[in-house]
DNA sequence: TTATAAATAAAAACCTTTTTCATTTACGGA
DNA sequence: TCCGTAAATGAAAAAGGTTTTTATTTATAA
């Protein structure tokens, strides 16, 4: 894992401000998904004045630069995750805990079995959604 | 596709009231998945008094009932959509028009490509996500 | 050190969704 | 068919997460 975060914020074009490197530092220690106002809660330990929109800018910021990932919930609220692996992958979570375990794999159904009896844990649900253009929108989008 | 939707109310021990009944028309005329504020406008042509919360309940219980599923859309809004699949599958969503394709397969990325040459649509992203309980919450949860 | 654009705090605004509550409606049973 | 009752609804307000606004502060390049 790279932690000169320094860097990291230079690489996106954004000033290294004590808090953007504080919400680095505290995202890559969570195996969790968080929200911005837990990220807040803990923005506050450290510092005495943090405005809970510079949490929600700076988070917005560092997933638009690739840093972090959006977790989609089913509460449809905003999380974020620090993922450790850089190549294509993704994410078992935890609705109850936030705890994220990061996957390899890609299929689904073949494997469910297997990963709840390897892991312990039991799967709900699944989502599985291909976002993108259709031919009609083609015409003038993305 | 089944239209008497009058039985799908009862079976669902919901009332067939005339909103219900039309929710459940226009729902199921669209080739798109919409919000409730969608569904509310075409309401409103429908009847004189509608309010939005009545929508918004109807949705959720018809949801709930498994006649028709939430789409999951990046910019974490309700959107509700009437799949003709019944079997277990997924859907291709356009962010743009919101145009759905329901698709009968599952695994991802090998067929992106073929996906994208056969339909001209262009894949932006997908979500894979398994949504569960870990080892550590199933002691005391679902 | 200084100039400048970028970042921030605080407050208010925003917007979607939910709740509350009084009124109306559907519908099973008389 | 008529009633009684629980369910459904409309209107209004509230809730709650997220974003915008603006004045002030800060990082950093020259
Ligand atoms: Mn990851
Ligand atoms: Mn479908
Ligand atoms: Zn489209
Ligand atoms: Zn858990």
């Amino acid at each position: 894992m790279d932690t000169n975060y320094f860097q990291t914020l230079k690489e996106l074009n954004l000033k290294a401000t004590p808090k953007r490197l504080a919400i680095l530092e505290i995202m890559a220690l969570k195996p969790v998904y968080v929200s911005p106002e837990d990220v807040w809660q803990e923005m506050r330990m450290r510092f005495k004045t943090i405005g809970l929109p510079t949490v929600y800018r700076n988070l917005d910021e560092l997933a638009s630069g690739g840093v972090i990932t959006k977790i989609i919930n089913p509460d449809r609220q905003l999380y974020y995750f620090f993922c450790q692996k850089k190549h294509h992958h993704h994410h078992f979570i935890c609705v109850f805990c936030h705890r994220i375990e990061e996957l390899d794999f890609c299929a689904i159904r073949e494997m469910e079995t297997e990963f709840e009896r390897k892991t312990g844990s039991k799967i709900l649900s699944h989502i599985i959604q291909i976002n993108g253009c259709c031919k009609k929108c083609r015409k003038g989008n993305p």
